[in-house]
DNA sequence: TGGTTAGATCGTAATAATACGATTTATCTG
DNA sequence: CAGATAAATCGTATTATTACGATCTAACCA
């Protein structure tokens, strides 16, 4: 894409496109889901249960912890690769708080819940 | 970018990637809350609220158009967006979802709320 | 009808994203 | 050390995105 304007966006607004961004993609979504499922997986396996190439998922990889929602742990030569909880949380809150300010109507309270600190 | 794989996911996790690509842009994050706060603006009202060019915002509108997020209402030369509730509430479940099924520890709970149909 | 206004669309330049083969880097093992 | 394995990175082709000026379209008004 064309670099984005960046000036004129609150840094809540930088952030919440940012998770947005890295989410907004089937394979990163299917890796945060086996990630989830597992627990703390190798990337090895993420590459056996997605239809792409090694390169590709180390390439999504890449990008889901730039975004910082997820976090790899070296082990010999593998990596263990598992969801940053703290970063995950804050996307969590933003997206809910996206939900609870832009949803008219009553749902705004069932919204607001989730935007409660979990800890 | 390339076109991306689309085989070997499901319609949950295209859809899922499809809102949230939706959302991973500074300025349409900032023109559903625009949306939100007026509950119905003109076109024209959101160009001179960003600091992008009419054509820019156009493209981004249209861009949230077919993710079906928001929708449009012709009155005159002039067009009224808003948020589509119907579609909005399908990814505000489709992202609790993944919040609820990918966050590990105690805070399952809190997310599920999200996931409770509203109406 | 002619002019004005609101938005969408066109054309296009610049840049980012996606995908993958090939290669590199790092770690373990014999 | 030599070989094997795991994952990152490089190189690169293709396609998407972003941004904006310019133009087009449609609706309104005098």
């Amino acid at each position: 894409m064309g670099a984005s304007k960046i000036d004129g966006f609150t840094p809540a607004q930088l952030h919440l496109a940012e998770y947005a961004h890295a989410l907004g993609h089937p394979a990163r979504i299917a890796i945060l889901q086996f990630l989830a499922q597992r627990r703390r997986c190798l990337c090895g396996d993420i590459v056996d249960g997605l239809p792409l190439s090694q390169a590709t998922i180390s390439q999504h990889l890449k990008a889901l912890r730039q975004a910082g929602l997820i976090k790899g742990h070296n082990d010999g030569p593998s990596v263990h690769y598992s969801i940053n909880e703290k970063i995950w949380n804050r996307a969590r809150m933003a997206l809910g708080n996206l939900f609870l300010h832009c949803t008219p109507s009553e749902t705004q309270e069932t919204s607001a819940v989730v935007m409660h600190s979990p800890n």
